[in-house]
DNA sequence: TCTGGGGTCCTCCTGCCT
DNA sequence: TCTGAGGCAGGAGGACCC
């Protein structure tokens, strides 16, 4: 006990907490609802759902009029449905939301150099490192505010305190459009009333064991001694809750992060049954991962398949090459015998497909593998790596490795054709390749979300609107009657309202799509309110 | 009510090596 | 030659976040 007592005392001690409210925390309200809202006019006031639309689809995001009703982020369409049967239900645009958001971590990134983002809607920024000086958490708020609603049209909700876990508090306290400012004196009064379940890091499970220690509240928490919290939720985690209990977390805002994985994954609207339906199945999600994995990298290391079945039980197998690949074939072959490892008799509801150890440089390892090892490359399934005599052995003993081996002849192409990097012109230092994917990664943290969900099953963008790519929210474009939404398509009659951000609300007109063809378009970007004829404006119509 | 999809991090377990 | 301990790495699963 007196050790558990010196080693939670030399913990505290460790820990250096700023002695200001300088970290800011922003969050877009109720972002990808708001956005529709922005761009569709007539769904302004009215329970708007963004989130799956199929039978297994659950909500992303329910607007503010939609939780009203009872709706909420994560919960079931169907049931979101039930609760809110006004709502216009849609499906994600990632585009759209990805060109405002960069405009909001724009606008954060004119008060600071220092922004962290953290998701498409929200990230933290360091107000110590403004370039005129620190300013007062008060006004950068207001400011912030201000410049977003100006270039936007949304709200967010602004928290500031000493330390990150604070000012994401803080930030949730009062919205929408809140600005919530916790000085160090003050943290003690917002945080210990608060339910244990805000602590960044407490989700169902960990507060499920809380609740098992009589622990409710900050306050709570914070009488649970270390050896407590560490034999209950594990070293990691029950030393980080000690901490943050006491307002300790001395995180900085980082500005740069370096991508860990990159993968698929798809819920299918009926279980698929049967060895060649599933890996039909898991070509076109390989597809999909590797389009990711191409902007980060190119190449990985170990490749993780994940099956879901019908009892929504989840296995997951991987396979992991002696080198990082780039090679599509290989990487495809690795994920279609990981699949199989799991097992492929039960129904499955879920597929998915992921890249981990991710590497810039798959080519010259690659080479360097050719020449340390007479062989070609080859992957091994559920047996560890370690360079070592036995490896060549492993290797031959791999089930069906034969494809990845000598089925086809890129693996041997990509050992024997250079160091070619994938802009295909010349080999930077590692250290160059590295710092640019994070440089780009740390901007794109928005715009590679567009990828995500892949609500039309690829890009449809161009084609016509036909009922088998129609998904309701979708933008659209005829001849002479301009830009729109998709509201819904039955067989060749369209539903769809022509409006934009630009426009007053439209009715929804029904269209014959033989005598009036739509194209699929790019949603259109950010209109800053400004741009909007004055009697349009939200506040005008109101009045 | 019936549970998405993109991730990260942590823990436990196992196997290999010294 | 056998055995156990400790370090290390990888695999699998779970919890969490948005």
């Amino acid at each position: 006990m007196e050790r558990g007592g010196d080693q939670a005392r030399r913990l505290v001690d460790a820990v250096r907490v700023r002695d200001a409210a300088t970290v800011l925390h922003l969050d877009a309200d109720a972002f990808f609802a708001a956005v529709e809202q922005r761009d569709k006019p007539s769904l302004r006031g009215k329970p708007v759902l963004v989130g799956g639309v199929g039978g297994r689809g659950v909500v992303s995001t329910a607007s503010y009029e939609a939780r009203r009703a009872g709706a909420r982020s994560a919960m079931p369409m169907a049931r979101a449905r039930r609760l809110c049967p006004a709502a216009a239900v849609l499906v994600p645009r990632f585009a759209a939301y990805a060109a405002y958001s960069q405009v909001i971590m724009d606008v954060l990134r004119e008060l600071t150099p220092a922004v962290e983002p953290l998701s498409i809607d929200e990230a933290f920024a360091d107000l110590a490192l403004a370039p005129g000086g620190t300013p007062e958490p008060e006004d950068a708020a207001a400011q912030l505010q201000a410049r977003v609603a100006e270039l936007t049209g949304l709200t967010v909700s602004v928290g500031v305190g000493r330390s990150k876990l604070v000012a994401k508090i803080a930030s949730d306290l009062r919205k929408p459009g809140g600005v919530v400012v916790v000085r160090p004196e003050d943290e003690d009064d917002v945080l210990l009333p608060l339910d244990v379940r805000t602590v960044p890091g407490v989700g169902p499970a960990t507060q499920g064991a809380l609740e098992r220690l009589g622990v409710r509240t900050v306050a709570d928490l914070r009488r649970q001694p270390l050896d407590t919290l560490t034999m209950t939720l594990g070293e990691a985690h029950g030393t980080g809750l000690y901490l943050m209990s006491r307002g300790l977390d001395d995180r900085p805002v980082v500005t740069t992060t370096e991508r860990k994985s990159a993968g698929a994954e798809r819920t299918f609207a009926v279980d698929l049954r049967g060895r060649d339906v599933v890996l039909s199945a898991v070509d076109d999600v390989v597809d999909e991962a590797l389009q990711r994995l191409e902007r980060h990298g190119g190449a990985a290391r170990t490749v993780v398949a994940k099956v879901r079945y019908a009892d929504f039980s989840t296995v997951t197998r991987s396979v992991t090459f002696p080198h990082p690949t780039a090679a599509d074939a290989d990487l495809r072959d690795a994920a279609r015998r990981a699949v199989l490892a799991a097992g492929v008799v039960e129904p499955v509801r879920l597929l998915g497909v992921a890249f981990h150890a991710l590497s810039p440089h798959a080519q010259l390892a690659l080479d360097l593998d050719a020449h340390l090892f007479d062989a070609p490359r080859r992957a091994v399934v559920g047996e560890h790596d370690h360079v070592s005599g036995r490896l060549a052995d492993d290797w031959a003993t791999v089930p069906g490795d034969g494809d990845a081996v000598d089925g086809d002849g890129e693996a041997d192409d990509a050992t024997t054709s250079g160091p070619a990097l994938p802009d295909g012109t010349s080999v930077p230092g590692v250290d160059d390749v590295v710092a640019a994917l994070v440089e780009d990664d740390a901007r794109l943290v928005g715009a590679e979300k567009a990828v995500v969900g892949r609500p039309l099953g690829g890009s449809q963008v161009g084609r016509p609107l036909e009922e088998s790519n129609a998904r309701p929210g979708l933008d659209v474009e005829h001849a002479t009657l301009g830009r729109g939404w998709v509201v819904h398509v039955r067989g060749r009659e369209a539903t769809v309202r022509f409006e934009t951000a630009l426009t007053p609300p439209a009715r929804s007109r029904v269209l014959d799509l033989d005598e009036d063809p739509l194209v699929l378009v790019e949603p259109v970007g950010v209109t800053p309110p400004s741009q909007v004829p004055p009697a349009l404006r939200d506040d005008a119509r109101r009045r």
